[in-house]
DNA sequence: AGCTTTTATGTGATTTTGTCACTGAAGCCC
DNA sequence: GGGCTTCAGTGACAAAATCACATAAAAGCT
């Protein structure tokens, strides 16, 4: 009998379920990794070779434009399979964005070709993999419509009241805020001084405090 | 016996090869709709009461700002799953986009707890649910990336060179553009006035007729 | 045909956002 | 302290969106 890694089963209690053979076989083969902090897991243009089921940290997905502007995408957090790496496995396709580790990441790799039959043969992985993958349209809709048609400093505004309800004092360069957005460095500067002036925030180097949530809450309200 | 419907079996032939009693009980069960073009098959903020298998015809998906700008998220041409339609089933969620039909669309319906019994019952359904589901990733982060780093020329040029490519006079107005684009139709006005003077375009009302495709090949090749 | 209404496009002025080319300041490492 | 690197500030300009209109072609009506 083969046995699930604790870790797995302590983070995807559906997979101790999977009844069959083929499916339990696979999982136990699965190789555990460690990333440090700040690592590059997969690259544009890379070829997918693993399937990945995070049980520990955070990896954020993000897209490149040609000339150095970047977009964060999505982000895995805490648990969760990479929904990209799935499309890529599935429609044989290369990554077509970055994924790097925000904190220590722990996860499982399933190689290519075990991936692939675990879809032939185990009604239970697959079920599993088909569940876990969907989960992100929803988010990508959103994001493309804020893109579309929302204001950067509304998107900027909501991005630190979300972020200021857990801690007052937010360390995040400007530059990494342009990436959370998918704006320009210069852009968010000249925002975040204006919101600075408002009284409704204190800048630092690398840090930002948040001071008036309700000035902010009052912005986006106007805005939308 | 439960028999498949002959348009469902033409379309989607997997289906035919589920074997569970229950999945089968259920397609025989799907509704055969009808629509004429240029309706609404759903709207903002409704809920979603039917899984759709799209058998003839295409949809658009619109994305909506308060001040009434649109963005086309996707389509389903010919034969497709509403991913956006599985997306609201799973989360519960209502639709957070609209759906018009471009031609007349032929599709079959079933209902949400028809729906979730397939899900629970039928794995042959649940495996055919979660594969058509999957299949828009690329699609929308693409779109994204194009929303968040590429010029509206670019994006319009390319647009141009790939309706040209099968006929030279696209039928299409300026603001049906700007909605492709998500962009102002001023804006493509303008852009468009531009390439007329290139010569690359000539504008009628509601037609762009596409003489110089190489023209805009260059203009693209030149901006990316 | 003449008239009205709707729809499609054109345009100037202004604001917002992105780009480029810098500057200076803060922290880090010998 | 001197030399790095990283982070932020800024002015000038370009691109895109918004607003407020003006035409003008098509469609509908009597």
């Amino acid at each position: 009998m083969n046995t699930l890694h604790p870790l797995l089963q302590q983070r995807y209690p559906q997979l101790a379920q999977i009844d069959d053979q083929d499916g339990q076989a696979i999982l136990s083969q699965a190789q555990l990794l460690t990333v440090p902090a700040g690592q590059s897991v997969f690259r544009i243009g890379d070829p997918c070779q693993n399937y990945l089921l995070v049980v520990e940290g955070s990896i954020k997905v993000v897209g490149r434009s040609a000339n150095g502007r970047e977009i964060v995408l999505y982000r895995i957090e805490d648990c969760g399979t990479c929904v990209l790496t799935t499309a890529c496995l599935l429609g044989q396709d290369a990554y077509p964005a970055e994924g790097i580790t925000e904190t220590k990441v722990k996860a499982f790799a399933i190689p290519r070709s075990q991936f692939e039959q675990a879809l032939n043969c185990s009604e239970g992985l697959r079920s599993f993999i088909f569940q876990s993958y969907g989960s992100r349209m929803g988010g990508l809709i959103g994001l493309v419509q804020q893109l579309a048609f929302e204001r950067i400093d509304l998107r900027l505004a909501r991005y630190l009241i979300e972020k200021g309800l857990s801690r007052v004092e937010l360390t995040i360069t400007h530059h990494e805020l342009a990436t959370e957005l998918g704006s320009a460095r210069e852009v968010i500067s000249r925002q975040l001084k204006s919101f600075e002036q408002h009284g409704w925030v204190r800048l630092g180097r690398g840090t930002i405090r948040v001071d008036d949530l309700d000035g902010l809450r009052a912005q986006v309200e106007f805005q939308s």
